[in-house]
This record gives structure tokens, C-alpha cells and sequence, in this order.
DNA sequence: CACCTTGTAGAAAGCGCTTGCTACACCGGA
DNA sequence: TCCGGTGTAGCAAGCGCTTTCTACAAGGTG
């Protein structure tokens, strides 16, 4: 059999409360007492049993924290961010959390389930991070699992992810629509009039708001779009090499490409290349993010750099209650337009 | 308050262990009384509460999966392959796990602590990806670890990660010796014989096996090796980038720089292109891993394929027990040489 | 010296679930 | 009619911990 408490007990010749206090450290306890128990601890090897605990205590040290995809960096680096905060191992003494990622895949689904097995552990605090799915009946169901998470004493944290409405959820949103925004500016100051847009997944807020931030540019500096020039997507680099595959055939004469993210401008960039294109003298190519591998690119990629690593610290320090929240619960986290090798003037037509 | 199992009886008019047997399908329960008690269950929006029934059932349904770090895609797409598998939800029915990813960031305590803390929760299993570290008192804490969690009843399963000795975890190991032998012999095939390389950091086994191939490659081809051609870093980008300066600093001759992995030969790049010589004309570049990334990089990396997702998934389906183990316990998978751009004859010197 | 603090430790009542065992119908066969 | 299945459901005993309440000793105070 495995060790309890007792047993520990037993050995320190005290009473099994007496050990629980000493492990938690949140009673008085003589020295020598203490003493005694941990060493009893050590010589049986003893370890917690977490759900004994957590039912006892109503209460659990597992943190979630929600992505889309957790091959991509950019999740991959927000969930590190986060789980770096949430202490884990390597937080402050006593206060060990099992900090969890879960991937959902970009489904609905999947993301209610998760949360779901989030609730059924009482999780001490959840974060969902990355864009929402803008589909009316999901994100009302989201909303009342966020709601119920939060009435179960959960700390419900969104980071990088527009804020849901009538939940006391804390937001960290990404100014996607004013990155985006000052990109296609900055193509435009170069003197591009054709731009074609690679967009990720219709569904998502992140893709619509980069995709509004694109077209108030556009706007602002009155350029007409053609609707010829935006190809939707996935927000991985195949699809960006489709996406500007196809339209390169709806149009030759695009002088920009703007993707989704850096996966999709990479993906844009093999594209060009194929076709014989140079990138920027014939095509300039930007992307979103700022991913690592970014700067890598030949030209390296102008890009809009996000502060993920930063957001997500953030953001895990307040799922952790060690930090306040941004007032009104929400925060807008603006985005740095870096401008590199891969955007140019247009070639003359 | 929240909703309990009692509620739902009382509600359904049954007992409570009805409504237990009903939730866990595994006793025979009479339709009609089953449709009660599921609609009961859903009319009070009833939630298992986790800690209680791992408590009572003396199991629970985390899998813990222990990753060096998040950020980088190599592990994110092991982790996501495993997690794939492990079902999470979108998993058979009924078997809702819930796949928990730790970042330990390398360090040895922190994956000791990790250990704890999954054991504590009495995972199901636990999957360990990545090089381990070869530190004697690190290494036989951890496979004292493993042991008790496999006498505890967590399925154990290493997954890119060397065999633990007295354990018996499931290993699924890759050949990095064979794969980065196989590289070498590619770059010596093409003539090169002043080759550089940018190794991982020291006590991982992941570095030290690569390396090893690799000098196994030089000394089957007679090459003499300069101690001033090998230089230790970490296993990213800004490393390879340091490291090739360093390189080129101790021996502007080289015609050749082989990579600890792909992220780190992105830096070397840089740094080769930045120092005015052009890839692969006056120095060739291989890397390790194939990385999404690696197609793209201009020239496109010349690499070892590490089938990621397949031995994640594989990892995953043993962890579930859902696929025999493998003979002996430990399987090695082999990587794929990826010969492409990066990779040339040498300049004539 | 009685009395109240203060500091420590134990007794015991759960926390919400699972499950072995028991109980009760109801059925067909003897 | 009696009896041994067979199919369902309930009882109740925990699972290993936390925490309230109580107990007691020691020390200070009037």
C-alpha cells in the first residue's frame, strides 16, 4: 500500500491533523514538532494524495491553461509565459501548482470539454488564450462555462483573446485590428496600391480584426479593394503557399502580400520564390507576430511584433491573484510594427 | 452550493450509487432508470467533481506529459501528437482524460518536481519527451521516480528520450547517433573536411549522441577532428547565431557547419550570411529535426527528419495501453536525411 | 491563588464519490 | 408451490485528507 498520513503520523507520534498542518504550514506548529514530522515525511518517502486533499479542501492546485494549437510557437510561447508565472515547480515555497496546457485544436468542442474536465477538477484558475470562434451559440455556451468556472471560484484569465461579454473574465486582447492596421499602412507608404490578403480561418476574431485593421487602412488612404484580393485560410505555412498560389492566378499584378501570421507569410514567400518572383523588388511579403524564425526568413520578415511572452506572464500572474487586474477587467496589448527586408517600394508597373 | 451526485438521486429518485453507475457505465443499469438519471443530470447541469471520484476510485484520468520546453515546436508537436491520443476529449467514449503538458524547461529539479506533483495527483500515466540529463544524482532520482510511479500504477513511457535503466518504462528512443552519423557522411560524401559544430547543451543526451554520430562519421571517413571545430550552446536560434561567430572566429577555414538542431542552424545562418558568406557556395549548413520552419529558410535546410508526431502519437496509444509496447520495452526510431539547399561541395580552397 | 491568555495538539466530522455486498423482484423449471 | 437463477437497485463503508472545535499546559496578571 501507499503511504498516508497516518502512517506519517504514526512514526512522528502525533495526530494526523498535526502532520496535514505541518505540510501546509498554515497552523502553528512547535519546532521540534515540525521537526519530527518531516523527517518522518522523508524517511517514508510520503507523498500528498492530491484528490484526498483537494476534496477535503475543496479546493485544487491545477491552473489550465487553454490553446489553439500547441505546435505553434506562438501558443507554444504564451503557454511557457504563463505556466513560467503560475509557479509550478519553481514558484514560491508552498504554493505548488500543476500548471496544465490543453490543446484544443481550434474546436469548439473540444474547448467546451476541456473546460468541462477543468470545472470537474475545480481548478484553481483557468486561461484560454488565443482567438475566440465567432459562432453565436458556441460562444454564448463558452460564456456560461466561463460564468459557472468563475461562480465555482475559479479565476478565469483571457489572454489574447477579445473579452466575453457578461463574465467577469479578466482580458488581455491583442490590438490585432491596430497592428494590422499600421502594417498596411506602412505598405502603403511605400506606395503599394495592390494588396492581396492571406486570412486565417473565417471564423476566428483574430482573423477577422487583422483582417478590419487591413481594410481601415486600405480605407483611410482611400484604396479600393478588390474582393479578388482576399483568400482565406488556415494559419499554418501550407496554407499561405496555397493561398498565394491562388492569388498570384487571381492576380498578377499584386505588389504586396499580407498574411495572416509569419507561418502563412513564410508559406507566401516559398510561393513567390516558385513563381519566379523576388521578394521585395517584384512582391513584398509581411506577416504578424513576430514570431522567432521571423527575422530568420531571407529577407527577414516585416512583420507586427506581439508581446507574447510578456502578455502571458501577465496574464498568469493574475490567474495566480499577484497581480491586479487592468481596470474594468479588461487590457488592450498593442502590437510593434517591425519593419524589415521582406516589404520594399513596388516595383514600377 | 454546487450540485452533488445526491442531488442528482434525489432529483432522478434513484440512489446515489445509481447515479455512479450510471455516470461510469460499468454496471448494468435498466434503460429507463438510466434516462432518469442522465436527464436529471442534465437538468441540474451536474459536474463530477474529479478530486472526490479519483479519491474514491483511487484512480484519476491525468496523464501528465513532461516537456524541456514549450516553446519549441519540437516539443509542441510531440506534446500535441501525444495529446492527440490520449483523447482529451474527442477521445473514445466515456475514457475523457485530461493530457496535462509541463514545461520543466530543462531544468532537472523542475522535472522532479513534476514527477511529485503528477504523483501526488496519481496520474494514470506519464509520458517524458526530450533528451534527459545526464547527471548521476539527477538520473537516479528521476528512475527512483519512475519506479514508484509505476508501482503506483501510472503507466510510464519516454518518448525521444533515452531508455531509464531499472525502470521499466517504455522507451521510444530516436537514433539521433545514427541520424547525425548519417548527416556527417552526407557532408563528407560532398568533400568537406573542415567541418564545424554547434553543439546542444553538454549534459544533455540528445547533444551528446549527435555528437557522437557525428564523430562516428568523421573517424569511418578518416577525418581528423580539430578540438576548436565543436562549440556548446543552447538549443536555439541565438545560440547557433553565437556559436557560428565563435566558430568562424577560431577557424575562418571551414567549409561546413553542422547544427545541434534546426533552430540553432537558423542562427548560423544568420550569422554566415551576415559575415558575408553565402550558403551552401562557401559554407554548407545542415541542421537536425526537420522543423516546419526548415523547408523555408533560404536555402532550405539540409536536415534529419525526426518522424515527431508518428512516435508522439505512438507514445500517446502506449501511455493509453491502447498499442502493445514494444519488444523489450524500448524501440528506436530512426530519422530520414533530408539532403536539400543548404548543402554543397565546397568551395575549391 | 484563581483566572484568563496564548500556544499547541488531538478528536472527529465530514468532503463527494465508488463499490462490495445485500435485497428484492420476477422468471422459468421442477 | 418452491427454488435457484438473473437482472436491478440500495446500503453503507470507506477513500485520505482538512478543519472546526475542544483540550490542555504553560505563563502572565490582579
Amino acid at each position: 500500500m501507499t503511504v498516508t498520513l497516518a502512517d506519517v503520523a504514526a512514526r512522528a507520534q502525533v495526530s494526523p491533523a498535526t502532520v496535514s498542518r505541518v505540510l501546509n504550514g498554515n497552523y502553528p506548529v512547535a519546532a521540534a514538532t515540525r521537526e519530527r514530522v518531516l523527517r518522518a515525511v522523508d524517511e517514508l518517502d510520503y507523498v500528498l494524495n492530491g484528490p484526498a486533499s483537494a476534496l477535503a479542501a475543496a479546493t485544487s492546485d491545477l491552473v489550465g491553461i487553454l490553446v489553439n494549437d500547441i505546435a505553434d510557437p506562438f501558443f507554444g510561447i504564451m503557454a511557457g509565459a504563463i505556466q513560467g508565472e503560475i509557479g509550478g515547480p519553481g514558484g514560491r515555497a508552498g504554493g505548488e501548482r500543476l500548471a496544465v496546457v490543453c490543446n484544443t485544436g481550434g474546436s469548439p468542442e473540444r474547448e467546451l470539454t476541456y473546460l468541462t474536465l477543468l470545472q470537474r477538477q475545480r481548478a484553481a484558475a483557468v486561461v484560454l488564450t488565443g482567438g475566440a470562434v465567432e459562432d453565436a451559440p458556441h460562444a454564448a455556451a463558452v460564456a456560461a462555462k466561463l460564468r459557472k468556472l468563475a461562480d465555482a471560484g475559479t479565476r478565469v484569465v483571457l489572454c489574447g483573446r477579445p473579452p466575453a461579454p457578461d463574465t467577469d473574465a479578466v482580458a488581455l486582447t491583442f490590438d490585432n485590428r491596430g497592428g494590422a492596421r499600421a502594417l498596411t499602412a506602412h505598405l502603403l507608404g511605400l506606395g503599394h496600391r495592390r494588396l492581396g490578403y492571406i486570412a486565417g480561418p473565417v471564423e476566428r476574431t483574430t482573423t477577422r480584426h487583422r483582417l478590419e485593421g487591413h481594410r481601415a487602412a486600405l480605407a483611410a488612404a482611400g484604396v479600393e479593394e478588390d474582393p479578388r484580393w482576399t483568400v482565406y485560410g488556415r494559419y499554418d505555412r501550407q496554407s499561405g503557399y496555397e493561398a498565394t498560389l491562388e492569388l498570384l492566378r487571381r492576380d498578377p499584378s499584386l505588389t504586396a502580400i499580407v498574411a495572416a501570421n509569419d507561418s502563412v507569410a513564410l508559406g507566401a514567400c516559398a510561393a513567390l520564390r516558385e513563381s519566379g518572383r523576388r521578394i521585395p523588388e517584384d512582391v513584398s511579403v509581411a506577416g504578424f507576430d513576430d514570431l522567432p524564425f521571423s527575422i530568420d526568413a531571407v529577407p527577414s520578415l516585416t512583420t507586427v511584433r506581439l508581446p507574447l511572452a510578456e502578455a502571458g506572464a501577465r496574464a498568469g500572474r493574475i490567474a495566480m491573484g499577484r497581480e491586479e487586474p487592468p481596470p474594468g477587467g479588461i487590457a488592450s496589448v498593442r502590437g510593434e510594427l517591425m519593419v524589415r527586408g521582406s516589404t520594399g517600394v513596388p516595383r514600377a508597373s
